[in-house]
Formats: structure tokens, C-alpha cells, sequence
DNA sequence: TCCGTTATGTAATCATCGATTACATTTCGA
DNA sequence: TCGAAATGTAATCGATGATTACATAACGGA
């Protein structure tokens, strides 16, 4: 094993320098730019995501143990906006309506995966951290799935539904959505038109057939 | 630009050397390589191909201008074989019945892809290599989706459709597939238990379940 | 107010990877 | 048979994730 030189004397900086050593809160500049480089298409790279912060590519790794911990961290940072919509969503749902809230569920999903692919993607996606090793993502995530689980419980206990394997209906509707929204990522979407709400259309008419499906005619 | 050393003369390999200098078929190895790679969870990279192939690290080059053509190659090779057990299933379902055609192929695409993961996300994502560079990928693609609309379109003839939107039901039914594969990859289905069927049995009761929605009762 | 402990950033270094180039060897057809 | 084309090797480059030694700032107790 090579032991390490000695290293020269270093150049200290000069006292007046402009930016404090000190960054303020690197930790969360260093998120954002990882959702923001995220967001633009460009590859996320921990040195990327330190050059944006301004700082030497070693300072990252005093918040994050490695790169999977910082993705980790914008995945949650992702999902807790992710959730906001959708909770904000059912809360202008009508309550007494299991379908219509079902509907609603469905399309905020829908839109905000629309309206933000990449960060969708490092949600949904065990590509950018190892797999569960966010327990907030994971209970997040359960949260969501219960909450269609009583929706649906709802619209069976209303006489609602055609079928009563709630749990089939559950797993469907879930594949359907996210399989829209990764169709859209991953590029196996037509390219409707210009019109940029064309897509959003789309989705809310794969949702009402979906949901037209599954209601007692 | 520093100029690059003369180099002191290599030494020659003795000509007793166990393996011949050509390979045989170097990428046609390194492309099984590449998907063994992925079917084995690893990282496909050029080099570990290479070792694989016991060669050179920039033998593979001779091959593959880049990283991506050979992630291209491979997702041709792997897009071949799902095709071919489409067809294969396809060639076994009534003629006359458009639905049960419907559901053969829907049944085969899950199939697949629940047994070839790996596999099934090189060809779907763009992660791989740059989307449509590959001019074979694209229109096998596009000929598979063909293959569903005309499908969909007898069944409209014979009067099987609720709804007269057939492109709304052939997205609807794309993502339906497309998402419960795509869930089973990302690790999003539960674990229902030990047996390994169980996930193919949901996939088939998941697309029942679409289909009794799209046919009139 | 001083001082030492802790938090946080820097510089240097390493291994791995994709990629390129110069060179060596084999193959094959004119 | 001989020379060009095909194919592999070795050396090297730049970028990246990661680790370590060190420097500096921040903060709280005596």
C-alpha cells in the first residue's frame, strides 16, 4: 500500500474571498440541483449537482454517503410534491362520491406525471437508489395505494362496481396509470399534435374508459 | 496536445497461445453477454461484455461504434424473441374470435415479460441507448401495435366494442400491459407469496378484468 | 473572551468506465 | 502469393463515484 505523500504545505486562500466557506444549506441545494439536472434530461452526476452548488466535488459526500443517498433524498423530496397534488385533488373531490374521487385520484396522478416525467421517473423507478432504501418513499407510497384501496371499498359498499375482486380492480387501475405515464417517458406515445394538452386529453379519456369499465352499467 | 509515446516493441504472444487470435463471432457473443448481464440484475457495461468474452477491452469496438450500438443490438436480439412467442401465441388462437385474439396476445406480451424482465426493459426504455436509433426496433414496434389494431378493428366489425374509440381502447389496453409489466420490473406488485405463478395469474385477471370492460355485455 | 470540539468544505488520490489511437496479427481474395 | 481489409491488443484519456488527510468555520462552555 503506497503510503500517501506528505502533500505540501497548502495554499490557503485569501481571507477575502467572496463566497463563505461555509455554503448555508448544501444539503438542499444540492436536492434541488439533482431534481433540476433530473428535470432538463441531463444524466444526474454527483460532481454535476456540486458544480451547480458551486463547491469541489468531494463536499457532497459530507451530506450523503454516496450517490445513492442524494438521489434517495430528492426521490422523497419528489414524492412529498407528488402527494400534495393528489391530496389537494381529492380534497375539492366531492366525498360522497366514490367514482368521482376515484376519477380524481387517477387524473392528478396522471397530470403530474405528465407535467413531470424525470422527477416521475426517479420516484417510480428503482434505477436512481437502491430499491426501498427510503423507508419514507415506501410508507409514502403505501399511504397512497390505501387510500385508492378505500375508494374503491367505498364504491363497492355503494353498489358501484361490477366486479367485487376489489384487490384485481385495484392492481388494474394502478398498471393502467402507470403505464400511461411511463408510456409517456419512456417515448411509446404518439405524438398527437402540437397542442401540448392533447396528451393530458388522452389520459383523462384512458381513465374514463378504464373507470367505465369497471362501474356497474 | 501531448504527442502520444513511441512505445518500446510489445512483446509477442507465443504462437502456442490456447485460444486463436479471432474470436469466431465476437459480437455475437458480447450481444448474449450484454443480456445475460441485464437478466442477471448486473450493470451491462462494455467492458464487463468484453471480460465475459475474454477479449480486449476495446475489442468490442470493432464491433459497436459505442456503448449504445451494442445495447441497440442486444434490444433487437431480445425484441426478436418476444415477437416470435407473440406470433407463436397468436398462431394458436382461434382465427374467427377477435377478442380471444386479443386476450392471447395481451396474455403472451405479460407472459413475457414477467419471465424476462430484464429483457423486456432494455427493449421498452430508453435508457439503453437513444431512443429510435434503432430503425428495426421502431418498426417491429410499430408492426406489433399494427397487429393490435386490426385486431381490435374486426372486433368493432362483429359488434363486440362498447365504445366506438378504438385508438382510446388500444392505448387504454397498451398501458394496461405496459404498466403491469413495467410494476413488476420496478418491484410495485406485492409479493402475493412464495409461488411463482401467482404474479402470471394476477397479470391474466388484471386483463380479464380490462376486457369485460371494453365488450358489451 | 478564549478555546477546544464538531461540522463542513477542499485537495489529492484511486479504481472503473467509455472511448480513441497506434500497432500487431490473421484472414481472404485478386 | 501477396497485400489489403478485418479484427484484436496495449496504452492512454477524461469523467465519475468514492475515500482520506487536511483546513477552516461555527458554536458552546469555562
Amino acid at each position: 500500500m503506497p503510503a500517501r505523500q506528505p502533500s505540501k504545505p497548502r495554499a490557503r486562500r485569501p481571507r477575502s474571498q467572496a463566497r463563505p466557506y461555509h455554503h448555508g444549506d448544501l444539503r438542499r441545494v444540492l436536492i434541488d440541483a439533482a431534481l433540476q439536472l433530473a428535470a432538463e434530461g441531463a444524466e444526474v452526476s454527483v460532481r454535476e449537482a456540486a458544480r451547480r452548488a458551486a463547491v469541489s466535488p468531494g463536499a457532497p459526500f459530507r451530506h450523503f454517503p454516496n450517490r445513492d443517498a442524494l438521489m434517495a433524498a430528492a426521490a422523497e423530496e419528489a414524492q412529498r410534491r407528488f402527494r400534495a397534488e393528489i391530496e389537494a385533488a381529492l380534497s375539492e373531490a366531492p366525498a360522497t362520491n366514490p367514482l368521482a374521487r376515484f376519477r380524481a385520484f387517477g387524473l392528478a396522478y396522471l397530470r403530474w406525471a405528465m407535467r413531470n416525467p424525470a422527477h416521475f421517473e426517479i420516484i417510480s423507478t428503482g434505477r436512481y437508489f437502491v430499491h426501498g432504501s427510503s423507508a419514507e418513499l415506501t410508507r409514502d407510497n403505501a399511504e397512497l395505494i390505501a387510500l385508492t384501496e378505500g375508494i374503491l371499498a367505498e364504491a363497492a359498499g355503494q353498489g358501484l362496481l361490477r366486479s367485487a375482486d376489489l384487490k384485481r380492480i385495484q392492481i388494474a387501475g394502478r398498471a393502467l396509470v402507470y403505464g400511461f405515464a411511463r408510456m409517456n417517458l419512456d417515448g411509446h406515445l404518439p405524438r398527437w399534435g402540437v397542442e401540448a394538452g392533447e396528451i393530458e386529453r388522452m389520459a383523462e379519456g384512458v381513465l374514463d374508459l378504464f373507470i367505465a369499465g369497471i362501474a356497474k352499467p
